[in-house]
DNA sequence: GTTTTTCATTTGTATATACAACTGTTGTGT
DNA sequence: ACACAACAGTTGTATATACAAATGAAAAAC
């Protein structure tokens, strides 16, 4: 579906707001669908997220401001996110023994389970829209995001 | 920047993963500098999004309907929207006459030159980022989108 | 001509986000 | 050693979002 009928546009778009309404758009879309996959856990994709990082650590402690620095939306409140990640169990958050101002934030065997559990059905989802194109279309398509943004 | 290095990865990451990392860290890029446009207007995007829906009605009312399915992100709550429009008398909001369920939204003349006002700044934010690509890629990457987003 | 269903929107409530102010800790300069 | 700046997180508050339930109006069914 061209981004002219999801707005229901009758005026054509020039191709430079085309491009930020498609970005937006299919954001939108894709957050939608893994929001679905994530429901029946119980995890918003922010959560989800931060325990990827987690596990990313391999057995390392991460403190508050690595895991702001790695996230997508760099804005979201961290300490918030960990409360609910800690009521459910999934991760630990201790101070820093070396440095009183630090947490250290450590995935649990739990949070580990649930990561294991969810990585087939994550995979899927990303396949599912990859798909659509062709290897060469997908990098061409990464290339051309990441050149997009860049600020100058 | 690379997408590995927004989220500091050292391990390569799948083409299909990297496509959803850099839509969803693009629409951030885009998001946050597109907020601070907006900062001094008082005005968020999602507010901004539905005055531009309003004025592209030219002079006809549109009700919540019509709104919401023009909407990018469809599900935000089109009635707290225009309490806060509203209440900035950038819109009015009546009761349909010829159907009581509906409600008529119009964009007011302040609504409107706030928009003139805006559209200057809405452009120049758009190239922004454009220019970054030629004319090529930017039809590319609107044609990749669309594709890539696609259900089957 | 009621009852039922569908429609269009609003409201309630719980959660998330944005952003500034605050707290406590460590590092630096004198 | 003391004052002061920088750092790492937390808290407060206002606003936004998500989603289900509620309201009221019109259309359909019987």
């Amino acid at each position: 579906m061209k981004i002219e009928d999801v707005i229901k546009s009758t005026v054509s778009i020039d191709d430079s707001k085309k491009v930020i309404l498609n970005i937006m758009f299919t954001q939108n879309v894709l957050g939608e669908k893994f929001g679905e996959l994530l429901k029946p856990y119980d995890l918003s994709s922010e959560q989800y997220n931060v325990l990827r990082i987690l596990r990313g650590q391999k057995g390392n402690p991460a403190n508050m401001c690595v895991i702001q620095e790695r996230m997508i939306a760099k804005n979201s409140n961290t300490t918030r996110l960990i409360d609910k990640l800690l009521l459910k169990d999934l991760v630990t958050r201790e101070v820093c023994p070396d440095n009183r101002r630090k947490i250290e934030v450590q995935i649990t065997t739990k949070g580990l389970q649930l990561l294991t559990e969810l990585d087939p059905k994550v995979i899927e989802h990303e396949r599912f829209f990859a798909n659509n194109l062709t290897k060469t279309e997908l990098s061409e398509l990464n290339i051309l995001l990441e050149k997009y943004r860049t600020i100058k």
